[in-house]
DNA sequence: CAAGCTTGCTCAATCGATGAAGCAAGAATT
DNA sequence: AATTCTTGCTTCATCGATTGAGCAAGCTTG
């Protein structure tokens, strides 16, 4: 029934008597400390050639259990659907195998229930450090590692009670209603207020883009219409349906329309494609959020691009520096070439 | 200089003294198991009651190191910048915790090196399997498992030791290139052969959806160009290279052309913008995995998108068989409804 | 009422790696 | 020759959770 199937794995037992050793001699020498041990160089020779002989792999599991510092760092992110994310993540890993550290990661598809669970794992896995990206209940989670004595850090939105990295939300969505608005006055030959889809109003980010938002409007002189802007969840489909409602809800859509995420203008994108606009060059678009596609839709779509590797350093710059104080760090985001329309 | 910070972790033995019982008890009733050892449910109540009240969290490398199974099952993946591998990490995790298993990812960056040090480290933390996807050398990660005596499984690109779970790339091949050349005859009057672009003429996907490129060229009655074929690499770059050097190769580019990831499509559709092309309504274009966003591209490119939560049903399903043998189990991609020119 | 059963716990060994403390043999110093 | 130092190991307790074995008290049965 079974395959050949080594019964147990090597451990440094074995190796100790096939070397005709002692344990901690091949501890020691396995875990590089055995100059500082004065273990002579023959025997860790011979004690490395036999551990490679026999395909020997270390239990962390034990090792960890002996140690004081698990060098495990834990992040929870919500989705991998995206290239903010997937970026977040990629970065993270890199970043945080350059420090001596073990990346783990879980992806809790914004659910408050799965963050809290996740994050109950990564404390049992003995994470000294737990990054929440995007959480939908951040402080919840601060709390959890606080009670166990381990740091935790926000990413991408903010918490009250630890150190967070956030992009500038307020001066990036500023800059980008800018845009969109100089873009329509560019090809429409006038400048109209836009309209504001995606993101949740509850959430800190949406929130702050929505004020950059309007303060672009009334730096340039437009009035912002309340029923034009639509905070109706991330999903394409809520996106696509907002727009439907909105629609029908009597005067036309604005031609200008800032998109709060790529998910969002997923949906948008649909919609404007069910509804015959896709030929329509008079739409004028932004995107808060990048992604390589986006720029070769072909409708000048303006776009911000988060500063990922620029969050994760300080992110790591403030692992390093032990600060423990709800500080908000705002990074400022990319904002590419303008595109040509 | 430090902050408040718990000196040490609760653990079963505090939690203990606390009830006035034994830690056996305690452990015995926090990990569910207390009926069978015949704990009173009023002491069960009392200890779970306190752990609560204490923030207790397992010690997981203590219980792991103890118990003879891990329930840990990890993974490597290439990248996460494309919906493909995104969708397949974030299945992979909601499969394995539905099956009380715990995922661990991590992305190799399609870097040889790379993918041995992780594998390692995985082994170290004591996976009961590891998923290689997208390996570079497969068969290496499988090695290693089974000197450790691990099982492994190859995901996306299969290998010669261990079961592997793909795409059925010639089939897919085959129907995307009769699609795209159908697409040819309907818009250009005519059906001439398509340039295939992409992928790695060594990796045994590329091979097979050349394959499946030949044949529905031959089904068809249509010549494929030697030339035309260019395996160049998967990164956008690369394929906009290899676009430039054929360019400058003598006769024109053909009109249709089978893209071999979206992650090539980046590149090709940077050239197609470069070269003043972007509204060459006669491009006809077909891509091997899927984006939403190459849907909007509104050049109707076809698009096959690999069947992610049928071959990770697949991969549980051998993982559950405990099957060891080297097969290879091709899953049908799925093609979405054609696009409209 | 003695023997046996049930209930509800505790004891102690164990998983594998680690590192402080200790020990034996040889080298160096007085 | 006696003492101290150095080298090169070994011994053993430990990390926290798990679990087989065991034990005491109460209950049942003949």
């Amino acid at each position: 029934m079974n395959q050949v199937r080594q019964t147990k794995r090597t451990t440094i037992y074995d190796l100790a008597e096939l070397a005709g050793t002692s344990a901690s001699a091949v501890s020691a020498v396995l875990n590089g400390n055995w100059k500082k041990r004065r273990i002579s160089a023959q025997l860790a020779e011979k004690i490395m050639r036999i551990a490679e002989e026999q395909g020997y792999a270390l239990n962390m599991q034990a090792s960890l259990l002996r140690r004081e510092k698990s060098h495990i760092i834990g992040m929870i992110v919500p989705k991998y659907d995206n290239r903010y994310f997937g970026s977040i993540v990629e970065t993270f890993e890199d970043m945080a195998r350059a420090r001596g550290l073990f990346p783990i990661i879980t992806c809790t598809r914004r659910d408050p229930q799965l963050e809290v669970e996740a994050a109950r794992t990564m404390l049992s896995y003995q994470v000294e450090c737990l990054i929440a990206t995007g959480a939908t209940d951040p402080d919840r989670i601060t709390e959890m590692c606080a009670a166990a004595g381990v740091r935790s850090l926000n990413l991408d939105l903010p918490g009250a009670l630890a150190p967070s990295v956030i992009s500038d939300n307020f001066a990036g969505a500023r800059e980008l209603t800018r845009r969109i608005l100089k873009n329509s006055e560019l090809r429409l030959g006038k400048m109209e207020p836009l309209l504001f889809i995606g993101g949740r109003g509850s959430d800190h980010n949406t929130a702050e883009r929505i004020r950059g938002f309007r303060e672009a409007h009334a730096d340039l002189g437009v009035a912002v219409h309340e029923e034009n802007i639509l905070a109706c969840g991330y999903a394409p489909e809520k996106a696509e349906k907002a727009l439907d409602e909105r629609a029908l809800g009597g005067d036309a859509l604005p031609k200008g329309m800032f998109v709060n995420s790529t998910i969002s203008l997923e949906g948008v994108m649909r919609w404007i494609r069910r509804s015959g606009h896709l030929d329509d060059r008079s739409l004028v678009l932004g995107c808060f959020d990048w992604d390589p596609f986006v720029t070769l839709l072909g409708n000048g779509i303006e776009m911000v691009r988060q500063d990922v590797p620029g969050m994760l350093t300080k992110v790591f710059e403030l692992i390093e520096s032990g600060a423990n104080k709800p500080v908000v760090i705002q990074v400022p985001p990319l904002i590419p070439e303008a595109q040509e329309a």
